[in-house]
Formats: C-alpha cells, sequence, structure tokens
DNA sequence: CAGCTCGAAATGTACGCACATTTAAGCTAA
DNA sequence: TTAGCTTAAATGTGCGTACATTTCGAGCTG
C-alpha cells in the first residue's frame, strides 16, 4: 500500500481531510471493489483509529458507505429504490397500486436529430438522439403520452428493445449500466390540445399535467422528457415533515370515467 | 445533580441508551434553559466522556441541539426553515424570487362548522372551525385562490388577524405557538370553473392546479386548505438526486399575459 | 465606571488500550 | 464432498489521557 499523507499543520481536522480524501477516492471508482477497513487506512494514512472512524462516521451519515460488525465496509449500493424518479414514478407506482395493468404502445423509435432538444441537454445541435414515444396505457385506458430523448451515443443498444412492457430505466440500466442520479424536473397544469385529447381520450373538460424532466447520470446529461398526463386519471401525493423533508408517495390513478 | 443510571447489561449500547433519556427529557423540556455541558454528563450518567460524545453526536445530527467550541450546547430553535410546506411554501417562495410583491385579498375570516371538512380532520361534524379565504395576488393579477379551515379552539386567536401581507403560518405560530410538523397534499390538474376562472382573471383556455393539504402538529389535525392556483402563471420544480432525494425547488412564476 | 486582560471552563481534536460481537474463511472429520 | 467446528479478522463499544481552541466572566487597571 502506498502511504499516504495528510497535512498535520494545515488548521482542518485530520478526520476531514481523510473524509474529504476518501470521498475524492471513491467517486474516482477506486473502491469499487472493496473499500478498506479500519486498521488498512490506519496503516496508510499514518493516523490513529479513532481518527479514521470519526471520517468513517461522515462517510456512513452521508449514505456513502454501509458498515457492518465483523464485516468490511462496503461502498453503499446506488440507491436505485429509494427515490428513483420523482413524479413519473410516483405515477407508475400509483398505476401498479391500484391494481390496473399497465402497457405502452411503442409509437416511435428512432433515431434523429433535434436541434431545440440537444440544445438542452448541452449538446451540439447536429448530434443524433434516440427518439422513443410511448402511449402509455392504464387498464384499458389510455393514461400517459410519453416521449423521450437520449444521446444516441448512449442509448443506441436500446433501438431493438420491446417497450410494449418494460420500463425505459431498468431497459437503460441492463444494457448500458447506465442509471440517473440526479434530475431535475417541471410540473405544470395544462389544457390538452385537441390531437392530444384525441390521442388520449380525454373528456373534453380535462385538464393534464405536463412534466419536463431533464436526467444526469455524473453530471452527463442522459435525457431529455415530457409526458404529458390525464389530469381527470392521477393526482399526485406527498407528503412531508421535519425530519423526513418532502416525499412524493403513491398517489391515486382512478379508473377512466370514475 | 440526581444521579442517574444506565443499564449496563441490557444488550443495548450505553451511548444509545443515553442518547434517548437525553431526548425524553428534551422533549420534556426539561432542558429549554440550559442544556447540560458534556463534563456534568459524566457526573450524571457515570460514563466516560467518549460515550457522552458518542451520544450528543447522534443528537446533533438529527439536529435537536447544537454546539459550539467553548459554549454549552443549546437546544436548537425549531426548524422551521428547514422545510416549511410543500407545494405551497414553494409556490410563494417562487413569487418572492421573481420578484413580484405579494398580498391578499380576504374574502373571509369567521367561525363556522362544516361537517364535510370536520371529518376530513378526524373531528365531530358539529365542531366549530375557523374559515379563512383569500385571493392572493402577485403583482397587479390574482394567483391563487386559497381557502383554509382550522379548529376553532385552536385557531380563535387569529379571529382579528390582518391577513392581507402577513402568512398564516407565522400568525399562527405567533399567537398560538402552534408550528405544522407534518403534512399531506393531493396536487391534481383541473379545468376551472366559470367562477373561478373570473375570480383568478384566467385565459379562457388556462388550466390549473387544485392542491388539498392536511396539516398535523404533533399527530394533531390543525388545517384543512385547499387551493387553486393558476396553470399559466406557475409551474412546480423539483429536483432529485441519489443523496438528496426529491426537493421542491424555487419554481417560476410568469406576469400574467406572458 | 469603562475597558482590557487573563484565566477558568467548555468543546474539539487526537492519541492510546481493551474487550465484545459478528463475519467469513479455513480446517477437520464423517 | 460436505457439513460442522474453530479461528482469525473486522467492526462496535467503552474507557482513559492529553492538548488545542474558543467562549465568557471575573478581576484588575486606568
Amino acid at each position: 500500500m502506498t502511504e499516504r499523507r495528510l497535512d498535520r499543520s494545515s488548521g482542518q481536522p485530520l478526520w476531514k481531510q481523510l473524509q474529504q480524501d476518501l470521498v475524492r477516492r471513491l467517486r474516482g471508482g477506486e473502491f469499487d471493489e472493496v473499500f478498506p477497513g479500519e486498521l488498512a487506512l490506519v496503516e496508510d494514512y499514518q493516523v490513529s483509529r479513532h481518527t479514521v472512524r470519526q471520517a468513517l462516521t461522515k462517510l456512513r451519515a452521508d449514505g456513502l458507505i454501509v458498515a457492518e460488525r465483523g464485516r468490511q465496509p462496503r461502498v453503499a449500493t446506488a440507491p436505485e429504490i429509494r427515490q428513483p424518479m420523482g413524479a413519473l414514478y410516483s405515477l407508475f407506482s400509483s398505476v401498479e397500486a391500484s391494481g390496473l395493468t399497465q402497457h405502452s404502445v411503442v409509437r416511435a423509435l428512432d433515431i434523429r436529430a433535434d436541434g431545440v432538444i440537444a440544445a438542452r441537454l448541452d449538446l451540439e445541435e447536429s448530434i443524433p438522439l434516440l427518439y422513443l414515444e410511448r402511449l402509455r396505457f392504464a387498464g384499458d385506458e389510455p393514461l400517459a403520452l410519453d416521449r423521450v430523448w437520449l444521446p444516441a451515443s448512449l442509448a443506441e443498444p436500446l433501438l431493438d428493445a420491446d417497450f410494449t412492457h418494460t420500463s425505459l430505466y431498468n431497459e437503460l440500466a441492463a444494457r448500458t449500466g447506465l442509471r440517473l442520479d440526479h434530475g431535475r424536473e417541471d410540473i405544470r397544469a395544462v389544457v390538452p390540445t385537441p390531437a392530444e385529447r384525441a390521442l388520449l381520450r380525454c373528456p373534453p373538460e380535462a385538464a393534464a399535467f405536463s412534466i419536463n424532466r431533464r436526467g444526469t447520470s455524473h453530471n452527463n446529461p442522459v435525457e431529455w422528457r415530457h409526458t404529458l398526463v390525464r389530469g381527470d386519471r392521477f393526482a399526485l401525493s406527498a407528503e412531508f415533515s421535519a425530519n423526513t423533508g418532502y416525499r412524493l408517495t403513491t398517489g391515486a390513478v382512478t379508473h377512466a370515467g370514475a
């Protein structure tokens, strides 16, 4: 093991320096296989076990590593289940909870260029994008119109996937190893256009949610998504408390016409 | 100081027992004036300073106390700013960020009974409720219609408050000491009725958010709220990431007609 | 009496040791 | 080959010490 050095006269506590260095190495993927044990770190950095534990305590509090008695600490698995996908995840988990079956009709799946979308992903206008357009059903009635753009360089393996029943994120993770870890979304209330209303078979007086999302993975833009959800069938639900903050919960999806 | 005892053979770690006992005493208001120092706790509980610090570390991580070098720890002030109020907080902070001035027109402020609302608050149908109805402006144009019901037994001191410029939660906290610590809300996309549209001066093709909220304080239902927000002027914004989960951020409020 | 200095007291950092408890690997025996 | 046991290694808990750094008040001084 190479001997690492910490600056003992920098004013910053040793454990903080150690913690920051570990975060840096961790983000660099250095510990994807095994995370060094406490005693190994004591040797490497030439500090006491107490100091090492102080640094590891912070890392655990931040959810970066997990540790158990008698076994080596490990890098925390990407919390894929924890808060996967905001409003859309809430939407589709609500459908499942309602007992309705989900399926999609793929209306388009190809590669094309779109300057406007590319710009939103911080890409060159001419960069080819994989485009997927689906009409999503809950039960026998349409629920949402879903359109996604991803850089073709990343998402090309998805071209021959069958999206009638599988989720985009599962397929993306399975075929490319990519997983979104950050995103931003805007949610608007709109009245659908006649064309959209016909597609979704909306009653004439219904409103809709219009959701725009930009998803990234390790700070690289990965998807731009626009989803139009029938407002007469879906409600967003959320809980908040002083401890847990704001969390979307499973909402309500009603049968059409209810 | 009375000598406190911890069970050294209970299987539970000493620091955890200590932490839980401190939480209990803290909730009982025992430390409202001063929080005991580390050495005092060492004396009281007959454990080492290391163990005491381990317990205090957890309390600090939970935000219950704050400590600084050279001064005694103190009970943390109620985290009022931390995650105040979900979608509605997001709405009004967005208005502020946009530079528009906010004010309200109070359309009703009285005490009445409403069986339907009372039931939603788990109260008897005949229980009197304080009812507040406001039309909220951002700039010169209406933004939202806001209706709140609170148990009169708690909220009666609010009857003579002026709600044109102050927030309900501030007034509630100032006059009764009550602070919401938990809530649940449903967000729907709707088309406003002609009456609502006239009130809000909506363009005819605009949709709206309909937000229902039930707020509690220490598990007691405190408010039922219904807010109708113009969809042509407001968009909910949210960010999510593996670390921080799902958080509403400051969204966009546009000028009317934009 | 105001202002300053200094020291006591408190928390923060860092080191050391010992033992308990759990996991996982290696060894042995059927 | 496999099941079961033993043992080494790792983390969790708990104690002790020492010194650094900051705060705050007591006491002195001008």
